[in-house]
DNA sequence: GTACCCATGTAATCAGTTACATGATTCC
DNA sequence: GGAATCATGTAACTGATTACATGGGTAC
């Protein structure tokens, strides 16, 4: 049940449409809750029936600009302080490892050498994005790059596992990576 | 679609009911690729219909074993070595993060110190039930240590990312944990 | 006027969760 | 005989994805 609030959380700093959300959704939350465009109108819909949020002003096109509501505020404050985070489970990449015994220890390393690769190719991809985005002391910056921070240690952490795993595997040192 | 290949790989351990999966699920793919009964007993159904398992045997109480065809063992080949692993999203944890800034300070940072406790739970958890299952050199030992290393090294980094976090919002060190 | 973007909505399908329902066997 | 465990199945519902459908406004 977390898109309502990712949609709360969106409008708790302004008022938008379905449109605008969708747009950011797709930037800025696409690596965290991502949401499609059919998701998106059906819980605005759902959010503005039960009063967390109110169309604002209709535009041209048909555009519905919604805002929270002091309930929805309300809302969002109790998620952010009192739901505990689910913790994040299922794994394809990790499942796979739990069935490389029925690999040739061969199509296994290239597996884990595989995995070792894309989280360098995701921490370079989130290091460019990174500096791309401006740095500044506001309060959504601060957060911007605690999240980010996040990805980087988290690619980070998962190519540095994957190098250990190939060292287990061979009892030696992987090939040096660029 | 990661539930079938979940339960060919189980199978390609050995045949088994439904009911000894599920019990497999329960214990060591929990953490990875959870499955409820209801789930389980449909996605067997569909893996015989499409001729990737079979019944191998019927036993007292309606007990069916389940065994993997040739086939079978060709698709969990292909999604082992050819399926890329998707990546995993969606974390309602890094989601609350964009929205800390609608907190006061010290929310905030009770929701950060929140998230470093819960991973540092998750690491003793990790690392005693690590200590209770038998250490033996055979593949599969082999795999579920590479597994259960990246659940250590996950719950690390997400620790010290919280706790890194807490530093970002202070200017200061974090009270130190025990 | 035509291509592109803005803008919203619905329908079908799939994966996953919870709850309900039933019954056989074994252990004590 | 009663409780626990083995064992399978179905139904209702929620969340998410993909595809379909439609039309207004803007830039050139």
């Amino acid at each position: 049940m977390s898109l309502r609030h990712a949609v709360l959380g969106l409008l708790a700093g302004g008022p938008a449409s379905g449109y605008d959300l969708l747009r950011t959704f797709d930037v800025s939350l696409a690596n965290v809750w991502p949401a499609t465009q059919s998701q998106l109108y059906g819980e605005l819909g759902k959010l503005e029936k039960s009063g967390l949020v109110t169309v604002a002003a209709e535009g041209p096109r048909g555009r519905k600009e919604y805002a929270i509501t002091p309930e929805g505020r309300s809302e969002l404050h109790h998620w952010l302080t009192e739901v505990e985070p689910t913790q994040v489970r299922r794994s394809d990449m990790l499942l796979r490892v739990f069935f490389l015994s029925q690999l040739e220890r061969d199509e296994a390393l290239t597996y884990l050498r595989r995995q070792a690769e894309l989280a360098a190719e995701r921490h370079e991809r989130l290091t460019a994005l990174g500096k791309s985005v401006a740095q500044g002391e506001d309060p959504l910056s601060v957060y911007g790059r605690i999240a980010m921070e996040w990805g980087l240690r988290l690619s980070a952490t998962q190519r540095e596992w994957a190098e250990w795993a190939q060292e287990q595997l061979t009892g030696r040192q992987p090939p040096a990576a660029s």
